[in-house]
DNA sequence: CAGTGGTCTAGACCACCGC
DNA sequence: CGGTGGTCTAGACCACTGG
């Protein structure tokens, strides 16, 4: 018996499975599904635009809706706050801040984020600690328009954390990337130079300009897990 | 003016942005934002469902919708098949096959999926080039069982394009990590052991039993981007 | 131009769960 | 228990785009 939107897009899922549709088929209008299925459109629209943002299905107007060809998967990844992802695995999360400067960031860097070349930025330098083991090795460069007059004691908490609780949300884009251990990081994480470390970079923008680049490098065995 | 639920969610995160509906805050119900917005509830509910799903708000039956306190960061990822992936770089992909033979997969391997740790399963081992040049080394371990009696030609088709295209879609779970290269996939990159690399690891299951787990060791040099 | 998906509406019922 | 979000419906109009 077929009911919700759930029950819908199991069944049409089934039916992909079993290959009743096969990849590259387009399969029946809404409408069409809707009188077999025995409830409305806007329920078969619902179940339908599921898998299609699931990338099982590509819907086009007028051309219909297809079986995806090559099903692309998609992979959401939640990034927490690192004291979160760190309570989270049950330990204690801490954090020193060995570094904060005024400075001129490289060229790629101001490049990237559209900063002038030579223009002074916010340089900091934080260690994350779980149970006061290193955990990742952060550099940051800040825009410091973006913070108040009396600049947050960073000392007390976390750049990471006091951005994202008091800077309006904003996109930007993540990369992810292995990278061997360069000098500080290795000193700072406790590890051989030239260590396998796996290392987040994040731009954020606000709706013009950039807030901040922010590196993240994390101590050797970290995985980053999602579920598909 | 607001007219559709692209509308109203702009709306609805502008005045999050503004912290006119702080961190934690509980925000007007659907039935009044819907009033004061001049659209239908339904309208609404769409709009604060996709950021509720966006992680910037946290909805709860009776209790209502609130700003979220740490708005938790999600990434989606796209991860195509090797062969899409080369080609959107503007390269030719082309593969070898290096290895295929029936072994008994390490103890771990077996555990995870949920093998017979003495049974005897399918080994591959790919190559895949860009231009000719070293991209990735797989190494995958497969239930033959989920293959056809005549075997598909795997050194004409890859494995992972084949199953793409004629396993039903599954569930998994992916993991990303730094690597140092061993031996074999230093040889086989050229590049010198102990470089860092980007390993990609899939697990793949249909809706009881795995079918496959991939180890993906990318190229030096190798970056996983998204946009959030 | 016409068919398909995208969306809106007004109303309704219901599941959940804080109070 | 009662309020809130979750969902369904029937009908409608519209945007897009393939033929």
């Amino acid at each position: 018996m077929i009911a919700g939107w759930e029950d819908v897009r199991a069944e049409v899922l089934r039916r992909i499975r079993a290959r009743l549709w096969a990849p590259g088929a387009l399969i029946p209008g809404e409408e069409a599904l809707a009188a077999e299925f025995g409830v409305a459109r806007a329920t078969v629209n619902r179940a339908l635009r599921d898998l299609a943002e699931a990338g099982l299905l590509e819907r086009r107007r007028k051309a219909g809706t297809r079986v995806a060809l090559l099903p692309v998967r998609r992979a959401t990844l939640e990034i927490p706050v690192i004291r979160q992802e760190v309570e989270a695995r049950g330990q204690s999360h801490s954090f020193r801040l060995l570094a904060m400067r005024m400075a001129v960031p490289p060229l790629p860097v101001a490049g990237q984020l559209g900063w002038a070349p030579d223009a002074e930025k916010l340089y900091l330098e934080t260690l994350h600690l779980a149970d006061g083991k290193p955990y990742a090795h952060e550099t940051r460069w800040l825009d410091p328009a973006h913070l108040p007059d009396p600049r947050p004691d960073f000392a007390a908490v976390s750049v990471n954390e006091w951005l994202v609780t008091h800077v309006a949300f904003a996109t930007g884009d993540i990369a992810f990337a292995a990278e061997a251990a360069d000098a500080r990081s290795a000193e700072v994480l406790g590890v051989a130079q030239g260590a396998a470390l796996f290392v987040t970079e994040r731009t954020t923008f606000t709706t013009e300009t950039a807030i901040t680049f922010v590196r993240l490098i994390h101590a050797p065995g970290y995985r980053m897990v999602t579920m598909v």
